[in-house]
DNA sequence: GTCGTTGCAAAACATTTGCAGGCCT
DNA sequence: AGGCCTGCAAATGTTTTGCAACGAC
């Protein structure tokens, strides 16, 4: 555990070097607690985890927006439009989200480069970046619930967009 | 306008009748909201529009909620993360947002179905779903500014993540 | 020493809920 | 007539901000 950290860690340092922005205890803990969840924290439950080492929601908060604009985290949702953080391991890797456990795998880009360059095509855009994210049911929960809802655009308890 | 305006409206009863629904004036009201605006909207900012039809925000909130359900809007964001609903015009089709002017063209799948296909073998998901968005310039921006921003993953401005 | 960062608490903003009455079907 | 929908206003929950102190460089 102690090993796999240095890893990460160093992954964040460098980043931080890179965009010329300090290093404090407080950014690390909030990398790290995003690290550690496999799929991945709302904003009010990553304050929640580390309100216990002193850290204020502000704080979160504000290191959130950092970590996403150096690409250290991407937002997925869940089917009911929810956003969630978590941290980005896979260079330009997408989401592949299990409805029901919430876990998370990234896969790379594959062909997908071939549908910028056809949207291009299509629309005249100039195409700049994309954000997918797949939904579905990891092999373990697939074996457990065949064909779970019946209809997965339309749960029983309707959610809030939140935003 | 008006013989346009059928076309959307014959859309949404449609969709009410599936579902049970009831043809209300607020109803009918919000979805129009969203049809008219070629960006999408923030929920507040569907509030404010309606608002002057005597139409309350908790009512925007419900529906905004039932349409997403019904697959009649879909969600979209800005670079930053910034949650918008757009009325979902073609059936399975992706957003491509003009980051400069946030004009959206709606294009087809197109191979994505690829993409599915092997994050499934790759994963062992079974795959039910997936969002995409495709972010550029469209063809009127991409002329007026070649490379307007040198680093769209770290805009100037640091927006808010917003949960 | 400088200035980016922080925790705190309050302000601002966004979303949900309870309820009585209205209006689709 | 029955019950889904609505507007209102209050309750809740989320995000931002101001500020003095702290700590990284």
């Amino acid at each position: 555990m102690t090993s796999a950290e240095t890893d990460d860690t160093a992954f964040l340092r460098a980043a931080i070097r890179a965009e010329r922005k300090r290093w404090t205890e407080a950014r690390h803990a909030v990398w790290e607690a995003f690290l550690q969840s496999q799929e991945g924290l709302t904003i009010p439950e990553a304050v929640k985890r580390v309100k216990a080492l002193g850290i204020g929601q502000a704080t979160v908060y504000r290191n959130v927006r950092e970590l996403l604009q150096m690409g250290l985290l991407q937002w997925v949702h869940d089917p009911n439009g929810d956003h969630r953080f978590i941290a980005a391991r896979m260079p330009h890797g997408h989401p592949v989200v299990c409805q029901r456990c919430k876990r998370v795998i990234w896969v790379d880009c594959h062909g997908l480069s071939a549908v910028e360059r056809l949207a291009a095509l299509e629309t005249g855009f100039t195409v700049k970046g994309h954000h997918l994210e797949i939904f579905g049911l990891c092999p373990n929960c697939s074996r457990l619930s065949p064909d779970g809802e019946p209809h997965p655009g339309k749960p029983k308890s309707p959610r809030k967009p939140r935003r």
